[in-house]
DNA sequence: TCTATCACCGTACCATAGTACGGAGTCAAG
DNA sequence: CTTGACTCCGTACTATGGTACGGTGATAGA
């Protein structure tokens, strides 16, 4: 049996030792109680860090990751309605995106079919 | 005539008398010089305040608004081929965004069709 | 047993986009 | 000519998500 150290825990989880500290310091892991100086980190551990990376990678910041981790896991209402919460986020962004995308496109094309000797309309147009 | 102090100026662009300072500092308005011992901010630098939150409201960084502000207004190719490098990174976020919703939806339609004393799907899968 | 390599710890630093604060100076109205 | 409001200035602080560093101590292999 491999130790069980935090370099350890890192590569398996795929993050910085440091990360794994900075989360311990934010309070989203504990920070495993050893008999001897170095500490160990399970394989439940190891789980934990990915929870968390899992979470982030569907858009879930780690404030409101703190909040999932501590939901009791016999009654998820409380889950489900932060991703709906989510849900609902991600769809505004989106809407948000899109509308950006279409003042940028007509930027590009105002820009493209400019005359000759005209003022680039990019630079104009923000200047109102 | 009203006094065009700063305070006027962020009032007129909407902004905060600090972020102007803030904008100064970061060298995206240069400090008005002036003879007396206050400065003066004319309706042209209200205007560029203005195009910073523009381009803001576009998805711009302040480190690329720099860069826009110091295009030449004459050749715009540059300014195009931001705005092109800006409506692609748009829609590589957009297509996240997607992906990320399609996640969140499937994690929420798990957990509402759960069976009774299930663990919560979500946290459940959250922590593969 | 020595020494390289790690762990642990606090603190400082990075980028991003500001906001807040306190002191000193100035300006204008009463 | 004083007082309140404003400017200017540097610095510190906010949130977010980490990364980096330097000192001390433990541990394991040669």
């Amino acid at each position: 049996m491999k130790k069980q150290t935090i370099s350890f825990a890192g590569k398996k989880a795929g993050v910085n030792i440091e990360t794994i500290r900075f989360y311990q310091r934010k309070e989203l892991l504990d920070v495993p109680k050893t008999e001897g100086a170095y500490r160990e980190y399970s394989e439940d551990y190891i789980k934990k860090i990915k929870f968390i990376k899992n979470a982030q990678e569907l858009g879930f910041s780690l404030k409101e990751i703190k909040e999932l981790i501590s939901l009791s896991p016999e009654n998820c209402e409380d889950a489900r309605c932060k991703v709906e919460k989510k849900i609902i986020e991600v769809n505004e962004q989106i809407t948000k995106l899109n509308k950006l995308k279409l003042g940028l496109e007509k930027l590009y094309n105002d820009c493209l079919s400019k005359r000759e000797n005209d003022c680039c309309p990019i630079l104009k147009s923000l200047s109102t």
